[in-house]
DNA sequence: CTACCGCTCCGCCATA
DNA sequence: ATTATGGCGGAGCGGT
């Protein structure tokens, strides 16, 4: 699968390492090549100049396109570069996957593709762009919105987030969890998801939420109420329902729904273990209660899942993976 | 599918 | 005065 990335004047280093580590490494077989494009040298953040092979033209070709952060003079003078509008809206039409990090965002919109949807940015970024794309619904509060084919993420390491996000689509849970293991970053962002927006951004971890998450991930099999859960966080199960809304932008029993749902789609894909264990491995009880869940969310069934995931076995853009989610 | 009933979760408010 | 806490109640969610 193609993934192009058009090189922006002054883009940062790092969404390009994002691209590399992600996109141009072979995690998996097959799997995705990366391709730059630039009308010429470019010159990105620190004063390095890349030389693309290809044009601004080879975005047409792929399947998934990445648009990286714009200089502040672009936001300043709100000026996207016409040719680069043209290459990103001919990509859209060709039927690609639009991707952005940080205010990559802006190319979307004023390519037209963002409109009557709902996006994210930079967050010091936000309010520029919903007043400059009013059609645009922007969510600042949230590390990516996945509108299926158009997805868009917040500033920096929510980028990494949105492109660990889409090889669970196309890869399957299992696969993205391995890059997220060996790259050292947490697979999931402990935080809240629900269909399309994943987790308001967790307050960094003074206080103790983080652990929490994590004691909670360790213990997904466990009865975990809220009553005990405030006991392990010493707090009070009112404090503790507040603290939780605060960090992760959802509720205990919601979070831990998608934590179990995501142990479940793990197991299904590394294992061949029967549905029922797997439901008991993931602390969603019977098999029944993980089907029902399982539908409610994803929209298909464990044994469907299974047979388009299983050991990494890469879906077709027809099977369940476009639909998924996750 | 439905019924049941325990748990969740959020507004409200007294209190620290 | 302002802010955080935590107990209470009840509408309603969800698991058996």
């Amino acid at each position: 699968m193609h993934v192009a990335m058009p090189v922006i004047e002054d883009m940062p280093m790092y969404e390009l390492g994002i691209a590399y580590e992600v996109f141009g490494t072979p995690w998996a077989d097959p799997w995705y090549s990366l391709r730059l494009c630039a009308s010429g040298p470019a010159r990105i953040e620190s004063g390095f100049t890349l030389t693309p092979a290809d044009g601004l033209d080879a975005l047409a070709d792929a399947e998934t396109v990445l648009i990286p952060a714009i200089p502040h003079t672009w936001l300043r003078t709100r000026e996207i570069p016409p040719d680069l509008v043209r290459a990103v809206r001919a990509a859209a039409d060709a039927g690609a996957r639009m991707v952005s990090l940080c205010s990559g965002a802006f190319v979307l919109a004023a390519a037209g593709i963002l409109d009557g949807m709902r996006a994210t940015t930079h967050w010091q970024q936000a309010s520029a762009l919903a007043r400059w794309h009013p059609s645009v619904e922007v969510d600042p509060a949230v590390l990516y919105v996945d509108n299926g084919n158009v997805l868009t993420s917040a500033g920096r390491s929510a980028g990494l987030d949105l492109c660990l996000h889409i090889v669970r689509r196309d890869f399957g849970a299992h696969v993205a969890n391995q890059v997220a293991r060996r790259m050292v970053v947490p697979a999931h962002r402990p935080g809240g998801q629900s269909q399309y927006i994943d987790s308001s951004v967790p307050a960094a971890d003074s206080d103790g939420m983080g652990s929490l998450l994590q004691w909670a991930c360790a213990n997904l099999t466990e009865p975990l109420t809220v009553e005990v859960l405030a006991r392990q966080a010493k707090m009070s199960t009112r404090t503790f329902v507040r603290r939780f809304h605060e960090a992760t932008g959802t509720t205990p029993r919601q979070w831990l729904l998608t934590q179990r749902l995501n142990r479940a789609k793990d197991l299904l894909e590394s294992t061949n273990l029967p549905i029922d264990q797997i439901s008991a491995h993931s602390g969603l009880g019977s098999a029944a209660n993980l089907r029902q869940h399982f539908g409610a969310a994803i929209g298909t069934t464990p044994t469907d899942y299974r047979r388009a995931f299983h050991q990494g076995r890469l879906a077709t853009s027809s099977a369940a993976g476009r639909r998924v989610p996750v």
